[in-house]
DNA sequence: CGGTTCCTTGAGAGAACTCAACGTCGGTGG
DNA sequence: CCACCGACGTTGAGTTCTCTCAAGGAACCG
């Protein structure tokens, strides 16, 4: 984890770093990879300086202003999250490094919700006034960022179904396995309370199921290190909502 | 509604009528009105005559092939949904004049969904292909598309919430009333199963709080025909998924 | 090593679901 | 034209899943 090295007091100081692409530990999974040479080096110039380095409890946007920017995560884990008016907070969307931050907010004139950052955390910024100059330019660019709103759009489809909490438990932990690149063994960046309200459950059913999952032998749980035994048999349960069964009516 | 003057049995000669954006019903919400008359010629020309006429119940993708175009809803009404192994329907979106059908496939290599007309439907049809080109020359049309489907991301995530069966039908009713630009009365033009499977309720709750808001005075709701008589009061139950108060932890 | 936050487990409560029955609407065919 | 049929809508009774409330233990930070 090369950005574990940033200690917390570096934060403003390397805000200015000048981000590399050819550095950046997300660059497999950025929607700029992948582009033509031509266009990396546009995107990367356009980045300018931009780089941002939130600490845990940073917000880096809230609902109070138009979201001025877009992030590419490069490394951490950040949150977007509501809060309503008994102050309960609900998790929309985790951030991992190689997503992208606010794609729900450029069709709208108030961000519609806050981010903060769960662990300490790296992001490119790009203001979405150059963004959109930009994507006159890079057309594969363009389609890349499509090409992922179509994909969030799509994942968010999905969970919105009615499941059971076994059935969202299960989904959730395949889903950061694989967005984790963590073969069997992961580390969950965000705490029960954060699960709990992504997957719209309570902590302790949160809790609940991972311990059941446990005695079934399907995963062994240490706090936030989980190891997938049975990769199958979550797969089984997640199905409904990974791979819906597609029939017409 | 003009519509209401086709007859079915024109569905197959009609599906090649060459498709007019100054005569279409639903020019005002379409992502491509608002865009410069030359971005409009190009777009009018790549539809070429591709133009449905969807029946009750007709599909017009599924979730066996990758799907081939996006759809702009010109007339009626239709929805998108997967089947689970139990053999439940889960609705995902209803697609009304103006929505695009397929924002949430051009990511995926399999359409993760079915979509299905619920009335008689007008779509007009886009190869997916053809569309990629497009937006290469029609830079506000690129927009256009990224902001509609950002905002229907943003409508996703904020529905994926944790509220209450009086609280999703408040929000459902209220963006039915705003979608079909009907004000005070509206009629749905789905079942009730549909709007239960689409808020995860159960078609009986449904119901149940329909006759709720009515004996509270909210609403009239006589079948499909619904009157919206105290707009504020159901603002007020659905503020939560509506406008979120958005504050930081 | 004290305090706080997080995780876990238990017991009771409540919201929505399932099952069941009945009334209504719309299309079809006799 | 009307009776029939199926799908849809509505209401009631009992059940279940998850939530809330509560408490104890573990991990982390100052």
């Amino acid at each position: 984890m090369p950005f574990d090295t940033f200690p917390e007091s570096q934060s403003l100081s390397a805000a200015n770093a000048r981000p590399r692409c050819d550095l950046c530990p997300a660059a497999a999974q950025c929607p700029v990879g992948g582009t033509s040479r031509e266009e990396r080096a546009c995107w990367n110039a356009a980045l300018g300086s931009q780089i941002a380095l939130p600490v845990p409890g940073k917000v880096l946007a809230d609902g109070a202003a138009p979201l001025q920017a877009l992030y590419v995560v490069r490394a951490g884990c950040l949150k977007s999250f509501t809060i309503d008016e008994q102050g309960h907070e609900h998790v929309r969307a985790f951030y991992l490094p190689g997503d992208v931050i606010g794609l729900d907010a450029m069709g709208l004139a108030l961000y519609p919700a806050t981010v903060a950052a769960i662990t300490a955390s790296q992001v490119c910024r790009m203001s979405i006034a150059e963004l959109r100059l930009l994507l006159l330019r890079t057309p594969a660019l363009t389609q890349h960022l499509i090409e992922r709103m179509s994909r969030d759009l799509a994942g968010a489809l999905a969970l919105s179904g009615d499941y059971t909490a076994e059935q969202r438990v299960a989904a959730f932990l395949l889903s950061m396995e694989r967005r984790l690149h963590a073969a069997g063994q992961l580390r969950l960046p965000m705490p029960r309370r954060d699960i709990a309200s992504y997957l719209r459950l309570a902590t302790e059913t949160v809790c609940r199921v991972l311990t059941r999952f446990e005695d079934s032998g399907l995963i062994t749980s240490d706090n936030k290190i989980v190891r997938v035994l049975d990769a199958d048999g979550l797969r089984g349960l997640a199905q409904p909502i990974e791979s819906p069964v597609l029939r017409a009516a």
